[in-house]
This record gives structure tokens, sequence and C-alpha cells, in this order.
RNA sequence: GUGAGUGUAGCUCAGCGGUAGAGCGCCGGACUGUGGCUCCGGAUGUCGGGGGUUCGAAUCCCCUCACUCACCCCA
């Protein structure tokens, strides 16, 4: 047996019924919130993550799954979707062709790291892009679709958390402030956050170890280094978020890791995760289309991981629908007519099973029974003779003889009831 | 890249030096044209892989691979 890549699964029959739950739920909601989906290929350029993404960032340094190709391309599989949707709203200077500059897109993403609950090495995203609107009215909105998605599909144990990483008028003066405070306590930290002190301290809030949590808790908060433009910015979107109802959490230990972020930043976490709890997260990132050689527009958006998603989805969310039908052969000169009438079942809409075997009626039976076929149709010489077809409710047990030019209508109209009922 | 744990039937697991097992599931029969309940029968394993110790290894030792969880980082 040659077993699936590391850090990649199958989703079988059983779990794919969730998928689909989910991914109609995610195109309904961005549809209402008048977002367009957008198809980007897996395969980019490698520069578009080394300047969209960020060169200092763990995903462009270690992560990526670059390879120079047969023509001497340096490409790689895309580790994340912002930098493509940028490129693609660029590229095809969307923002002439829609009224509001907002897409989506659903796919797989492709990081190279060690797996662990909630974390696969090719792993799936909505991400979600709103470009061209500085009004923190678009932020409030963004991470109320992003609260409202999450609530749609019954994700009940959820927290929204919120803050501003500022942007690059205030964050130097935020991060001398940092590294003033932590001072010679810094040899105090572990290894992780003397790295990070010197490449990006804003990490710092990152770090999970226990020892070093009381010199981390006395640090200063980015709230009071912002800049007035972007205290107000920030004010605005909580105060829309109130408006809204919308429960949130300030956390200022909430940075993330890319470097495009500036300003809001969220997350939304999911209680019964393990260690990667984040369900979702996103923020501002004004500069990028810009950086990405477009016009200079604001951008926002948020990424949401759909493998924790589903496993974030309460256990009763979706199940396959069980056959409508399940027609029984009996006899050799039943077997033709029986894939006939499967076969006009099919045709008018019925989810219809059939025996090819020459199964014993009572195997046949039990295998209608084991799939929860609502209604078993027996094909045998007496029906034949008399120009009917033996339909049985497996539900009620009750069975009776309708003639077959009136089968397919008569489980049609019961199909109907059903679902409307 | 680092650390810990786990690999035995399709699934969940027992067995821990002496002939590979159970429950569930699957297939068939009892009921030769009628499912669910019950009973009876059946199939399925390179005991993750390789090497070593031993008269003998699923069991002990070494290596390796995979999975799981955690770190780093992130969805």
């Amino acid at each position: 047996m040659i077993p699936a890549v590391r850090g990649t699964r199958d989703v079988v029959p059983g779990e794919v019924e969730r998928w689909q739950h989910l991914e109609q739920v995610a195109h309904d909601v961005c549809r209402r919130y008048g977002y367009r989906e957008v198809r980007t290929p897996v395969i980019e350029r490698e520069e578009l993550f080394a300047k969209g993404t960020g060169e200092s960032t763990d995903i462009v340094q270690k992560e990526m799954y670059a390879f120079t190709d047969k023509g001497g391309e340096r490409v790689t599989l895309r580790p994340e979707a912002t930098p493509s949707v940028v490129r693609a709203f660029v590229q095809h200077a969307l923002e002439q062709a829609l009224t509001e500059a907002k897409l989506y897109a659903i796919g797989p993403m492709f990081r190279y790291e060690r797996p662990q609950k909630g974390r696969y090495r090719q792993f799936h995203q909505l991400d979600v892009e709103a470009f061209g609107v500085e009004a923190p009215a678009l932020d409030a909105e963004v991470i109320e679709m992003a609260a409202h998605l999450v609530a749609e599909l019954g994700i009940a144990d959820a927290e929204l958390v919120i803050n501003t990483v500022g942007c690059p008028e205030c964050r130097p003066a935020f991060s001398r402030a940092l590294l003033d405070a932590l001072g010679d306590r810094v040899a105090e930290l572990c290894g992780d956050c003397r790295r990070r002190a010197r490449t990006n301290p804003l990490r710092i809030f990152d770090c999970k170890q226990p020892a070093d949590q009381p010199v981390i808790d006395g640090l200063p908060h980015t709230v009071d280094y912002l800049c007035p433009p972007c205290s107000e910015h920030f004010a605005a979107v909580r105060e829309a978020l109130e408006a809204f109802g919308v429960e949130y959490r300030v956390s200022h230990r909430l940075v993330r890791g890319l470097d495009y972020y500036r300003r809001t930043t969220f997350e939304i976490l999911g209680r019964a995760l393990g260690a990667q709890d984040a369900l979702l997260g996103g923020g501002r990132y004004d500069g990028l289309v810009r950086q990405l050689g477009g016009p200079d527009r604001a951008g926002i958006g948020f990424a949401a991981g759909l493998e924790r998603l589903v496993l974030a989805m309460p256990p009763d969310a979706a199940v396959a629908a069980p056959p409508d039908a399940y027609v029984v052969a009996i006899g050799e000169e039943a077997r033709q007519p029986a894939q006939v009438l499967a076969r006009d079942l099919r045709h008018a809409g019925l989810c219809t099973l059939v025996d090819y075997d020459a199964r014993s009626p009572r195997s046949q039976m039990k295998r209608a029974g084991k799939a929860q076929a609502g209604q078993v149709l027996i094909l045998g010489a007496d029906e034949l003779a008399g120009g009917r077809v033996s339909l049985k409710d497996m539900n009620t047990g009750e069975q009776e003889a309708v003639p077959r030019g009136d089968v397919v209508d008569r489980l049609r109209r019961m199909q109907k009831d059903c679902v409307a009922s």
C-alpha cells in the first residue's frame, strides 16, 4: 500500500458531508455580504510570497514548497491565499469591473511543517478580502461576518479576539518602548523570546512559556502608543462592533505573524481544538496592494481554516442522506427490468440503489435496510406478469402493488412531501 | 527543525518469550419472494519495516518509517 503523503489526508464519505455543508455555508455567507468568488492557481511565482507574505516570516523562510520548474522559473505551492487574491485583483483590474472590490477564495494551501491536531501540510482555507475601503466600518463588517460564519456553522465555543498593531508611523516607537521596558530582563526569557526581541519584538506576546509570563505581563500595550489616526480607527471599529452587538475581547497580546498587517487584527478561537485553536484570523493590510505592484488601495480580510472549522462543528452538523429507493430483483427475468426501473427513478431525481449480483431476496432486503433506503421496489415473476411493482415502505413495513407506469410519479411525490415536511 | 507517546484483522483493542485473539463490522445461512431482533457458520493479519539476542520473538535490544500530541509557527 502506498500511503498518502505526510500531512495530507483523504476526506472520506461520512466526513465529506461536513465539508460539503461547510462549503455551502461559506459560499452563502460570502454571497450575502457582497463577495464574489475568485479561483486562483495553487502554484505561483515564489517572489509573490516573498514580497507579499514577507521575507521575515517563517512561512517564507522555511515552510514553502518551492522549486525550480523545467523552464527555470522559481515557483511555489501557495502557503496562503492573500497575495494570490491581491495579484488577481491587480492583474485583472477588478476594481474597474466590480462595484465593490470584495473577493473570496476557497482552496488548498501548502506549508511544510510538522503536522499536529488542526494543522496539515496541505490544508484548506476560506480567504475573504476587501479592497479600497479605509473606513473602520468595513473592519467591523468583516469581523462581524467572520463571527456570523462561525455561528452559522453551529460552533458555539468560539471567542472573538481583536487588537491593533498600529501602522508604520507608530509601530517603530512601540517596538522601542517594548525593548526599553524589557531592558536586561530579556536574558531571563526563553530562547525563542530572545530571538524575537531581535527580529520582531511584538511577537514576544505570542510566548506560551509559563516562566516568561510575569515579565510579559508587565510590558506596555500597543494601544498606548498608537498615533492619533490609528487610535481613532481602533475606537471606531470597537464602537461599530458594539453597535452590531458582537461580543469580543481586546487582547494586546494578539499580534499575528504576517508582515503586512496594519491596525486592526483579529482571530476567532475555538475552545475544542487543542493547541492550534485559531479557527480564523485576519486583519487590515493597507500597504500590500501597492507593494505588489498595484494601485495604492487599502485592504482587509481574513483566512479561515476549513479543517479547524470542520473539527469545531457540532458532531451532527451534516450526515449523508440515505437513498430514496432500493430496487430488489427476484429471479433472472427480473434483473434487466430492475435496472431499467432504477434508471427511470434516477432520471426522475431519486437516489436509487439496485442489486447487480443476483443475491437472494433476503440479502437484497438486508442491504436495503442497511442503506436505510426509504422505499423498496420489488420486481419478480408475479409483478412482471401483472405489470406491477411491489412498493414497500421501509419505515412502516407496509407493502402494496403499484402499476409499473405509476411508480416513478408515486415516488417522486413522496419525495417532495418528504422535503416539504 | 526539537521533544514525548503510539503502531496487532476494516474499526476499537487484548495478548508482553512457547501454535495470533475478542468485541464490533463484513459475507452467508436458519427464513429456497421480504430488512431491523435472535441464533449458527465463514473470510480477513507480511503483529509498521529492517536487523540483532534466543532452541523459539507480536513480546527483549538496536535502527528505521508512519501516526498522534506538543514546541517553533500558523488557518
